[in-house]
DNA sequence: CGAATTTGACCGGCGC
DNA sequence: GCGCCGGTCAAATTCG
């Protein structure tokens, strides 16, 4: 993919780097220092990625405000995030820096309802989902106590069960994951955000290994895997049920690497190493659905800071928190709008993910203001 | 031509 | 035990 090379060779760097030094700032610079440790890895879940930021959060972080989860655009994901956090599409990266917002920090993250996910009439559309928002939840171990749908939690958390289900078997395991069976207990992030663009790149490179559709939602469901060797780091992305707008995107395991080069250029580290192994972000949005037409100007949030070039997306993404250092943002919906709007009309319901990047420079424009 | 994606088949866990 | 379901594999295809 060449998306990378481009991207990475934009000199928006400085920018990505100051954004990436605050981001640490808060979330400790230490959070992607992480030692190659294998997914092997068994007692990850408390001191993996996830603890350390509920522990900066919990600790007070200046800049994070609590909200009450109903301002979630979306229900979380299937899985039970142990911290969610919400990020109002409409800042940038750098406002983003400053008055980030915190649903829900900790555990208690179970208190969402469902329901968006599945069949919610209403859905996250109007009212209380700003679809401008994004939220990236952490979870680790709050797997296990994934709000057992048979423990009668509260919520209808329908759809949800499969996949904890499935995430929950794994969990007891802890060991490496061999033939198609997961056992590997490996911290898991889920961003959710209101993004025309499902793919939210860190400058990690994936490799799509898969592609699904799961109960409850229309929208497949892809898999990637790090391409890094020996990095097991996968992630899916699916958009909500609900709300086509929301892309939720779930990442498990930690990189046992730095973000990889472009290849064929070596600039993107440029960056990175210029701020303590600071990777910069980098910015691949691969696949759109096929509303982004409409959604871009109808956001109020957006100041005008943010421009025209890009709309409403949820800047802050969720592998900040995973890796800190790489972290991208998604709102390349314009750039996206220029390359998919003719691939949108064929697919009727869906999305066509994962196809076609953006312009990269739109994308970056878009990061810049 | 190498790498990435697509997509149907397969596998394993779980509920009934 | 069977079927459903999520997740993964891998051959074929597409792409750069």
């Amino acid at each position: 993919m060449e998306f990378l090379k481009d991207q990475n060779q934009m000199g928006s760097s400085s920018i990505r780097l100051e954004l990436m030094m605050r981001l640490n700032e808060i979330f400790g610079d230490d959070l992607r220092a992480r030692p190659p440790d294998k997914s092997t890895d068994q007692a990850p879940a408390a001191t993996g990625l996830a603890a350390r930021i509920s522990e900066r959060i919990g600790s007070g972080v200046p800049k994070f405000k609590s909200l009450p989860p109903p301002s979630l655009p979306i229900s979380p994901p299937a899985v039970s995030p142990s911290s969610y956090f919400a990020i109002p599409a409409g800042l940038s990266p750098a406002e983003l820096l400053d008055s980030p917002v915190l649903l829900n920090s900790s555990n208690e993250v179970h208190d969402y309802p469902d329901q968006s996910y599945g069949s919610q009439g209403s859905g996250p559309f109007n009212s209380v989902a700003t679809p401008e928002n994004s939220s990236i939840s952490v979870g680790d171990d709050e797997f296990d106590r994934s709000r057992s749908r048979s423990g009668g939690d509260d919520l209808d958390a329908d759809e949800d069960e499969p996949q904890t289900k499935r995430w929950r078997a794994s969990e007891n395991e802890g060991i490496s994951m061999i033939g198609g069976t997961r056992t590997v207990r490996e911290p898991r992030v889920v961003v959710q955000t209101t993004s025309d663009i499902d793919i939210l790149d860190d400058g990690y490179r994936w490799r799509k290994y898969g592609q699904k559709v799961v109960k409850g939602n229309p929208n497949p469901r892809s898999y990637y895997k790090c391409t890094s060797l020996g990095c097991s780091v996968r992630k899916h992305v699916e958009r909500a049920s609900q709300d086509l707008r929301s892309v939720i995107t779930t990442y498990e395991g930690k990189h046992n690497h730095d973000v990889p080069m472009a290849r064929g250029s070596g600039h993107r580290l440029a960056a990175a190493t210029a701020s303590n192994n600071v990777p910069t972000m980098a910015i691949k949005p691969m696949a759109i659905s096929h509303y982004q037409a409409n959604n871009s100007m109808a956001d109020p949030i957006r100041g005008s800071r943010f421009a025209p070039s890009s709309d409403n997306q949820s800047p802050f993404t969720l592998e900040m928190l995973q890796s800190p250092g790489s972290f991208k943002f998604s709102r390349f919906e314009n750039a996206l709008k220029s390359n998919y709007i003719d691939q949108q009309h064929d697919s009727e319901h869906e999305f066509s993910e994962t196809k076609e990047e953006p312009r990269d420079d739109m994308f970056l424009e878009s990061l810049l203001f």
